[in-house]
RNA sequence: GCUAGCGUAGCUCAAUUGGCAGAGCAGCUGAUUUGUAAUCAGCAGGUUGUGGGUUCAAGUCCCUCCGCUAGCUCCA
């Protein structure tokens, strides 16, 4: 006897074994033919999944309204793909073909180099297959049996694959469609007919099971949907992300450049970007002083010794600059981290367990050799600056100070509407022995890692072995208005860098002993260009009215109240505001439009009637025309959205800036 | 670093596939004096990323280097 709950808590019961698809036809026609998988005790599964007898299984049957069967729709695509790629060229040898999120992709070694004009023809031949709508069909063979068919087709990949990757299995899966049969877990949709929609994305290198020592592949992206509409609204999004790029803002908005004279992956800030860097910097200033952080200064190099001490040199000399030489026994190297430097003010006295926690805090620039393929517009690059600190403090600080630093972040995050991320916590892994400190110090601020994450109502998810040797951590990973994650804030354990090994910090306790102090590197940004970067694409360039470089910008309607606009433009600037002028004999609509492109948060527009009677038509960013009203009110209600550090819109359309005739979305 | 693609005026892009380097915007000059997304006219702007090669002739074809983009690998 065979029991089925289903999801909504009704039982089946079968005299013998049946597939997943049978349930479906039991319950009725309907849904049999709009299932497309099965989730069998949280496990997705084909339809053609057999429910062994004498027992009681949780069964879901998936149709196209369920994310899961998205994914497997996208491996059934993914297959559709690589069939079509092996009936248009020769010498196709298959590797790995997987679900990602947002799409697919499969890995192909062919002599042929595959570019996006030959995306067409593979479209056509994918669409031919899926109209034929032969079904998926599951085949099982033991080990032996596989590896005779993958020697049959001759790929090299999966009998590589079986002999290693698979080793541990005793039978393997095969999927075959028509002529093509591929290694396969599964599951797959049953046939190809649920495809709505699926487009080629793009095509790139790979390396075979991700080894950069091992064979490069050509990886083809692309991605499906039930319907046509989802797809559409699929690559809209990903327009989106492409107008929201902050290296076409940076750009357009005069914020930085990049000059290779000046070299790859080193930012200058343009006065605009670098205002709001400024803003970004004293906001945190603020906030580092009221938390019992002090500012510290330190220079931009060290000697080579101090990094032997830290142990960094010579084991990352890979990703630092080389070392510059005086003499033979006088080398620096251009830092790449704050650390060692402050731990050099921690050790310039004796401390007292009464300093403790001493929180040393610096914009501290660092340079990183990141490698050429790696570097891209702010978000990475070789010279940045990290809005770093370093808490010296006991183990029994360890807790607060966490919470401390994750608090701290979560207002910095707010205050900038970042109102979506989560925390990844880097464990150790319990069956190595590469980490410093003992076991039970990282069990106790792990523990404590996780309470903290939990009492503050943040989504935290442990991750065992993504610990640094020398101590336990917090990622932040913060989601964009569109649904990018991008790595930011970090809080890390250190129990190495202040070891005996290294260099030996020591405190006086309250018991005249002397004591080791714990480390905690912790940046609630990361990097100033990298947060910049994320911040420019997550407004799409338009900065709330407290980041704007620009806030407000004075237009008059022609140049016989140039005298008029003047005055209140001085009005604003001594009210505190970063205001500008356009003075110039354009019409009126050509200089808001000017506004509106460079995304000014205000625009006050005065004219004969306004110097007439003392006011100013405000024009909102966002809303338009608010007509007017006296100069002291614009200033009162610019002040309160200053104060408040409003975010009234994170998105609205793009820039447009430098497009001919593109649409008004403003 | 690897694979692939790309590099033309400050920006966005043309240039008959090897035959006189061009347009819009931005800039400058002048006219215009304008009330909520582009006033008109003129001027100027280039060693086509770099260095070499093939050719009567190279932006276009070949090679070198530099840079950028996508992805891979890496990220203390």
């Amino acid at each position: 006897m065979l029991k089925v709950k289903l999801p909504d808590g009704s039982e089946k019961s079968f005299e013998n074994s049946v597939k997943v698809l049978d349930v479906a036809t039991d319950i009725g026609p309907g849904l049999a033919k709009a299932a497309l998988a099965g989730e069998v005790d949280g496990t997705v599964v084909g339809l053609d999944y057999n429910l062994a007898d004498n027992q009681e299984v949780n069964l879901k049957i998936l149709t196209k309204k369920d994310a899961d069967a998205l994914g497997v729709l996208r491996h059934s695509c993914a297959h559709v793909m690589a069939r079509a790629i092996m009936r248009l060229f020769d010498g196709v040898q298959l590797a790995f073909g997987p679900t990602i999120e947002g799409g697919f992709y499969y890995d192909f070694d062919l002599e042929h180099s595959l570019t996006d004009e030959d995306f067409p023809a593979i479209e056509a031949e994918m669409q031919k297959i899926i109209s034929q709508d032969e079904p998926f069909e599951r085949i099982e063979r033991s080990r032996e049996e596989a590896l005779q068919v993958v020697r049959d087709l001759g790929q090299d990949f999966k009998v590589e694959h079986i002999e290693e990757g698979l080793a541990e299995h005793p039978t393997v899966s095969f999927y075959q469609q028509g002529e093509f049969v591929d290694l396969c877990r599964g599951p797959h949709v049953p046939s190809p007919k649920a495809i709505g929609a699926f487009k080629l994305l793009s095509v790139a290198g790979a390396y075979w099971k991700g080894d950069s020592n091992r064979k490069q592949l050509q990886r083809v992206y692309g991605t499906a949907f039930f319907d046509k509409q989802s797809l559409e609204e699929h690559l809209a999004r990903i327009e989106e992300a492409k107008r929201r790029d902050h290296r076409v803002l940076g750009k357009q908005l005069d914020l930085f450049t990049i000059n290779p004279l000046v070299g790859s992956g080193l930012v200058m800030w343009l006065p605009k970007g670098a205002m709001v860097r400024t803003l970004l910097e004293n906001f945190v200033r603020d906030e580092l002083s009221k938390r019992g952080y002090q500012a510290v200064y330190t220079p931009n190099v060290g000697r080579v010794e101090l990094y032997e001490t830290s142990g960094h040199y010579p084991y990352y000399s890979d990703s630092m600059f080389t070392p510059i030489v005086m003499e033979e026994d006088e080398k620096y190297i251009l830092k790449p981290m704050n650390c060692p430097h402050h731990i050099m003010i921690y050790k310039s006295r004796p401390r007292s367990y009464r300093e403790l926690p001493l929180r040393l805090a610096e914009f501290g620039t660092v340079y990183r050799y990141e490698k050429s393929g790696e570097l891209s517009g702010m978000t990475r690059v070789r010279g940045f600056t990290q809005d770093d600190a370093h808490i010296f403090c006991t183990n029994e600080q360890v807790a607060d100070e966490f919470r401390g630093c994750i608090e701290m972040t979560q207002f910095v995050l707010k205050s900038l509407g970042l109102d979506h991320y989560r925390v990844r916590l880097g464990f150790r892994d319990p069956n190595s022995d590469k980490y410093v400190g003992g076991e039970d110090v990282w069990q106790q601020a792990q523990d404590a890692l996780v309470e903290v994450c939990e009492s503050l109502g943040i989504e935290a998810t442990p991750e065992p072995g993504e610990a640094a040797f020398y101590g336990p951590k917090a990622d932040f990973v913060i989601n964009d208005c569109i649904g990018r994650e991008w790595q930011l804030g970090t809080v890390q354990l250190d129990y190495n860098l202040p070891s005996e090994k290294r260099f030996g910090l020591e405190y006086i306790g309250a018991d005249n002993q002397t004591h080791r102090p714990v480390m905690i590197h912790r940046a609630p940004l990361g990097s100033m260009e990298r947060f910049i970067g994320v911040l420019i694409e997550h407004f799409a360039g338009a900065f709330p009215l407290w980041l704007a470089p620009e806030q407000v910008r004075v237009l008059t309607v022609s140049e016989k109240s140039e005298q008029y606009g003047r005055a209140v433009l001085q009005q604003l600037r001594e009210a505190g505001f970063r205001a500008e002028g356009d003075f110039r004999a354009e019409k009126l609509g050509a200089k808001i439009r000017d506004g509106q492109l460079e995304l000014i948060p205000y625009m006050l527009i005065v004219g004969p009637r306004d110097a007439e009677q003392g006011t100013v038509s405000v024009r909102d960013r966002i809303d338009g025309d608010l007509g007017a009203m006296p100069i002291a009110d614009a200033i009162a209600k610019f002040a309160e959205e200053v104060r408040e550090r409003r975010v009234r819109q994170t998105y609205s359309g793009s820039a447009g800036l430098g497009e001919r005739g593109a649409a008004n979305e403003y």
